[in-house]
DNA sequence: ATATCGTATTTTGTATGCAAAATAAACCCA
DNA sequence: TGGGTTTATTTTGCATACAAAATACGATAT
């Protein structure tokens, strides 16, 4: 028997992971038109598989679908902003109040190595390795809820998100904020203090939320 | 200038649509595989939008798709239950407290005809009526949160635990538990109570989990 | 009778082709 | 020159055709 056979995961998956990435890097810009040859050729694949990729994106949100008109990445717009933040913290609250309750103390461990990671990133003033180690964190902290069903609710409202891009504009004052209400939230976590935890993450989501809005002015 | 135009949806989202409404009804049960060739003649149409309207089901969760192998409609299990509402929990008490503060006149109103209709379909042991005007107000309570992306969220968890279909197996006494919640729930937000509203919401959800994971158990 | 191997059939995955709609371009006329 | 209409081109929507994988079937041997 072998177990080492190539699972490779169908086009469409493939190409939609692909779309995910050109779209999460800013590749593919907010507004931008999806033009189906052009990306079949960039990809190497027949429509077929990319249109089911594209619908795929659709029901996800990350692009919306015009009939007869094509596809293109959605625009996230500041009234998106003040409704999916909020549904986020509702969402990380309670994944940290569960989290709180029955994470093992090996990923309470693992929760604060990437902590101490982070917080060197923040010194060392390395903002996309601090971005990185700060979204693990929080992925970990649900994660340790017992719910994939909350980490994947989450995960789809952060990618809408997620594209909005503040992180350059960051000023120092709200990135120091947001570094100090960490650490509340890995004191809350080893304490096993539940509500704490919850009061925390939602305070940060809307520090969080302030933050972006913040960069969305700047912009628009 | 002609506004009466029949614009009709693309294939794809007829079928989505229609599949949804299959999986609903129970027409397709949990489990059942989805044959390509068989779907496409019920419903006159080739394999392409049907292959998108599947890839956009699936991701949104009611379908499973097993590569080289087709789909199937997802099986909800005593654990999904468990996950899910929890979180809908939340999500129907932030609608709540939002709704509270900015909900309309007009519009909460309109909640309480329904409510009433509702009252009336239980006394009258109505209970297709009942659950429709249940939904109905849940639904009328989340969008006067005034925000389309939790009303959206909510819809999507929702549809996943409908198909568990518990109405049949409902017991007077939990029935009757929550006919006397919704009381509750009507009264709070004729009050204006934010935070009566949610904590009212987060219980009846908790009501309604205990009444679905006594109907699964009496099933498996 | 049963297990196993090989073949046939079904079913899914991907590419291509054709029709309809939308967009762009050319043209005409005031 | 500018507005509007007609024609060409592009682009999307849907159907079909072909390839590859999986399943079902049957024959053979033990």
């Amino acid at each position: 028997m072998n177990s080492s056979i190539i699972i490779r995961a169908p086009l469409h998956v493939q190409v939609a992971e692909r779309l995910r990435l050109m779209i999460d890097s800013g590749e593919l810009e907010p507004g931008a038109r999806l033009n189906e040859i052009d990306l079949c050729n960039t990809m190497g694949v027949s429509r077929t598989p990319l249109r089911e990729a594209i619908r795929s994106l659709a029901t996800e949100g990350l692009i919306e679908l015009q009939p007869n008109r094509g596809a293109s990445v959605s625009i996230i717009s500041h009234e998106d902003v003040s409704e999916i933040l909020p549904i986020m913290a509702a969402l990380e609250g309670l994944g940290g109040r569960l989290a709180a309750s029955y994470m093992s103390e090996e990923k309470i461990a693992q929760v604060r190595k990437v902590h101490d990671q982070m917080i060197s990133h923040y010194q060392n003033r390395e903002i996309a390795e601090y971005f990185e180690t700060n979204r693990l964190i929080h992925e970990l902290v649900t994660e340790g809820s017992g719910s994939q069903t909350l980490v994947d609710t989450i995960n789809s409202l952060s990618a809408k998100v997620r594209r909005a891009r503040f992180s350059a504009q960051m000023t120092e004052e709200s990135w120091a904020k947001a570094v100090s209400e960490h650490e509340e939230i890995i004191a809350a976590l080893e304490d096993k203090d539940p509500e704490r935890l919850e009061a925390i993450l939602i305070q940060h989501v809307e520090t969080k939320r302030v933050t972006i809005l913040g960069a969305l002015e700047d912009k628009n």
